[in-house]
DNA sequence: AAACGGCGCAACCGCAAATCT
DNA sequence: TAGATTTGCGGTTGCGCCGTT
């Protein structure tokens, strides 16, 4: 087993009771986010910041939309992994109301395997070599249920070194053959009105909250309209 | 009804970037 | 400017639920 983030021994681990939700709730209206580092202890809470922060962000925040994921949502992530790579931060933001977590999930458990299933492979979104080997091509209009538009000329698959585990669809963009020609999107930061409705706490706070310069993508200074 | 396996989700961990001192 | 601290991100794990056998 790994060793734990904390060395506090007197932290709370796993599930979160309602109380302890409660009182971060309670916490976060009053003072706002920030400072994850002495929120536990203000707050009352026997976890580490850490904790905290991704209980609030992933499931206690008021604006989250949770429920399913819509077609018109599952199209804009397969779009935007195409173009950013497994960047869930920055995909999640084009998401109002849905977290990096929960887009990952969705990812990871649902998208993946639905691309697999269109001979799609959702490392790089190039149809798959062997498919292609195997069968009659697929039908760009069946592969693309979510709008996904894969062109139908195919360059051989660049050898993968064993080594890259993350997504290297975000190279897609200096790759002319798995270019989305449809695809315009606005990557712009944009501050979450969410964010200002929602927490009240100390001003400078917020300030420095938002004016955090975001960690942008190389490739995500472009800027594309949808 | 019990056992088993797959799936989905919440939470944790390590690391890197950003910020502070 | 360097080291320490904090924050945020992406990968991974663990557990509970649910369908199947």
């Amino acid at each position: 087993m790994r060793k734990p983030c904390c060395d506090k021994q007197d932290t709370n681990k796993g599930a979160w009771s309602k109380e302890e939700d409660q009182k971060l709730i309670d916490y976060i209206r009053k003072h706002g986010e920030g400072c994850w580092r002495s929120l536990p202890q203000a707050a009352g809470l026997l976890r580490c910041g850490k904790s905290c922060r991704l209980r609030w962000i992933n499931y206690l925040r008021p604006d989250l939309k949770r429920g399913n994921f819509g077609e018109d949502e599952e199209d804009l992530i397969i779009k935007l992994h195409a173009l950013l790579g497994n960047r869930w931060s920055l995909i999640a933001g084009r998401l109002p109301g849905r977290t990096d977590n929960e887009v990952k999930n969705y990812w990871n458990s649902h998208l993946r395997r639905k691309l697999i299933n269109m001979g799609i492979d959702p490392n790089n979104h190039r149809l798959n070599q062997n498919l292609l080997r195997s069968r009659n091509p697929p039908n760009p209009a069946n592969a693309t249920s979510s709008g996904l538009k894969i062109q139908a000329k195919q360059q051989p698959t660049k050898p993968r070194v064993d080594s890259e585990q993350t997504s290297d669809a975000g190279s897609c963009l200096e790759d002319d053959q798995c270019a989305l020609p449809d695809l315009n999107l606005d990557l712009t930061m944009s501050i979450p009105s969410s964010s200002i409705a929602h927490v009240q706490g100390n001003p400078k706070d917020n300030e420095s909250n938002f004016l955090r310069p975001q960690k942008i993508a190389p490739s995500s200074n472009l800027l594309l309209s949808q």
